[in-house]
DNA sequence: GATGAATGAGTATTCATTCAT
DNA sequence: CATGAATGAATACTCATTCAT
C-alpha cells in the first residue's frame, strides 16, 4: 500500500498503460515499459515479481477507478432505468477518455489463460453486478418485469455496451457520437425489460 | 494427391485448433501443434508460411462455414423479428457445438494489433451484417421503429449474445440453458427495437 | 562414368554453378539448384550423394577442362619465357570466358575445412605445377636464373594473377584489359626472375 | 566500467577468432564462441547484433592494427625498393604469428557475398594502396619504371604473398623458411619492375 | 532502493536428405 | 530412374528475470 502511492510504481503503470495498448501484451517488452517510465529495467523487478503483474496490477488499479467512480454516478440517480442510461452514457464516456485503458481491457485482459481463465476477475464481476443489481431493484419496484433474469441481463447489457466499445477502440473515425449511441443501447435495453 | 495434402492441411488446422485452444496462441508452440497433428514440425511450413497464419486461416475456415451456415439457417425464417430469434439461437448453438473455435475467436483473436486491429476481419464484418440486414428489413415491414439505427443495433444485438458466450466458453458449469439464454436475450432486443 | 555423360548430371553441375556463384554455397539451396535445373529436388540425390559433392564435381570438372586446355595451349610454345606470357593470357581469358566458375573457386573453394584444408586439391596442385615446371624448363635452358625456386616462382606467379582475377570478379567495370594486364604480370615476373 | 565492456567485447573477438578458424564461419556457432569466451550466449548480442557482424568486427579490428603496424614500419625505410622488402618480410611475419586470423581473413574473408561482395572492404584497400603508394615513390624517384602501373603492380605483388600466405596456412610443415620466401618473392618483383 | 549488464531457457523456422509412389 | 511431400535435426536470436555494485 505504501507502494502504491510510490512515484515509481505509478509511472511504471502509467508506462505499462502506453505500452501494452500499442502492441499488445504479449508484443510488449519489459524493457521498453522501463524506458517509457523512465527508469532501470531491473526497477521494474522492485514493484512487480512479473510481466504478468504489470497488467494485473494495471487492471485492478483502473478498474477500481472505474467501479468507484461508477458506483457513485449512479446511486445519483434514484430511478432505476434512469440509472441505466447513466450507466450507459458513462461506460461509454470512460472508453473515450481512455482509450488506452480501454483497449487493454477489450483486447488484452480477454486474452489467454492466464487472464481471464485463471485470473478471477473480481472487480469485473462487480461491475457487472452493479446492472444486475440495478435490473434487481428495477424488477422490486415494479418498473422491470418480473421475469427477467438479472444474470442474464447484466450480460446482455454490457455487452451491447462493450460491443460498441469495441468498435470505437478499433475505428479512428467514429460514425455515431457517444450520446446517440448511449441513448440507443440504453432504450432498447429499458425498452426490452420494462414492464 | 490433392487429398493428401488437403487431408494434412486439415489435420493442421484441427490440431491448432485443440492447441490455440487450451493455452492461448502465444503459449502454443508449433512443435506441439505438430504432435497433435501427428506429423513432422516442418512439414506445418509446407502448408502455412508463419504460425500466425494457422491462427488466419483457422478463423477464416470457421467464419466461413459459420457464416454460410447461418445465412441458410436465417433464409428458412421469412419474419425479421423470427429470424432474430433464431439467430441468437443458432449463435449459441455454434458456441456450444464449438467450444475449442470459440474460444478462439473470442479470446484470441481480439487480441494483439496483429488480428484484431491489423488484420480486416471480412468475414466478422458479413456476419454483424446479417444482423444489420434483418435489422434494415424489419424498418422495412414495418416490423421495427423507424428511429433504430441498423449499425448501431447489429453491434449492441452481437454484443449481447457474444458476452453471453464468453460467459459459456469461460464456465465450466452453465446455469442457465441454451434455449433459456437465446430466448432472453432475443426478446429484450426484440421488444427493445419493435414498433 | 556413364553417369558423367549423363544429361541430368550435366543440367546440375551447370545450374550449381549458377546458383553457387550468385550467393555463395552456403546460402545456395539444393532446391534452388533444382528448379535451375528443372529437376526434381530428389534427383540430385541420385547423382550426388551430398551438396559439398557438388561443389567438388564441379570443381573437378572444370579445373579438368581448365587444365587440359592449358596443358595443350602450353605445349604450343616452346620458349619457357613465351609460355609464361600465354599461361597469364590465357588465365585471365579463362576467368573471363567463365564468370561464375571463376567467382566459385575463386571464393567457395577458399574457404572453409570442408574443402581447401580437408579436400586435397590435386588438380590445383596440377595447375600450379604447370608453371613450377615451365620454371623449371627455363632453369634447365639457362633462361631463368638458377636460384629461382619453382615451389616459390610458381606460387608468387600464380597469386599475381590470382589477385587480379579476385578484382575481376568483384569489379563490375574493369579499369584494365586482359591483354594490358596479363602482359604486366608476366613481364613483372619474366623479368624478376630471368637469368 | 567501460573498462568491463571493453573486457568483454575482447573476450567475444578473441574467441570468434578461434573459433572461425576452426570450422569456417557458417559452421561455428554463436554458443560455441559465447563458451569459449566462457560468457553467455546472450552476452554476445548486447555488443554485436548479429553473428556477421563479429566477423565484420573481428576484421576490422584486426586489419587496423595490421595496417597501423605496416605503415610505422614502412616509414623507417626511405628507399622505396627496401620498403618493399620489408614489407614482404613483415605481412609474412604476421601471416606467421596469427594464425588464427590469417585463415579467417584468407578463408572466410573472401568468402561468401555478405563479405566480399557487398561489404566493402575499406582497410584491405588502404592495405593494397600502401603498396601502390610506394610504386608510385619508386616511379617518381626513378627507382622503377615509368610504363609500371601501380594499380597492377600493388595487386601482383600483394598476390604473391598471399598466395603464399595461403600455403603456408594451410600446410603443417614450411618447406621454406619466411626469411627465404620474403627475400625471393620481394627480389622477383623488384627485379621485375625496376629501372 | 536503483541500476543495467549479464544470463540462459525457450522456439520459430530452415533446408539437406529420404523414400513411398 | 524421377518425383516432391515429408521429415526432424539444427541454431540464431529474444527477452523476462537476476544480482553485484
Amino acid at each position: 500500500m505504501g507502494q502504491k502511492n510510490n512515484n515509481k510504481y505509478r509511472k511504471i503503470i502509467s508506462a505499462a498503460t502506453r505500452v501494452f495498448a500499442k502492441n499488445g501484451f504479449y508484443k510488449a517488452k519489459v524493457s521498453e515499459i522501463a524506458k517509457e517510465a523512465g527508469i532501470a529495467d531491473g526497477t521494474i523487478y522492485i514493484y512487480f515479481k512479473h510481466k504478468d503483474d504489470i497488467l494485473i496490477a494495471l487492471f485492478e488499479e483502473k478498474m477500481k477507478e472505474v467501479l468507484d467512480n461508477m458506483k457513485k454516478q449512479i446511486r445519483l440517480e434514484s430511478d432505476p432505468l434512469k440509472k441505466i442510461q447513466r450507466f450507459a452514457l458513462l461506460h461509454l464516456k470512460l472508453i473515450e477518455d481512455n482509450k488506452d485503458m480501454a483497449e487493454i481491457i477489450q483486447i488484452e485482459l480477454r486474452q489467454s489463460s492466464k487472464f481471464m481463465k485463471n485470473y478471477h476477475n473480481e472487480k469485473f464481476v462487480q461491475y457487472l453486478d452493479l446492472i444486475g443489481d440495478i435490473i434487481q431493484e428495477g424488477k422490486e419496484k415494479g418498473l422491470i418485469r418480473s421475469d427477467i433474469i438479472p444474470g442474464i441481463g447484466k450480460r446482455a447489457f454490457f455487452g451491447a455496451l462493450d460491443e460498441m466499445s469495441r468498435f470505437w477502440v478499433l475505428s479512428k473515425r467514429h460514425k455515431y457520437d457517444i450520446e446517440t449511441v448511449a441513448k440507443h443501447i440504453s432504450n432498447y435495453f429499458i425498452n426490452g425489460i420494462k414492464s
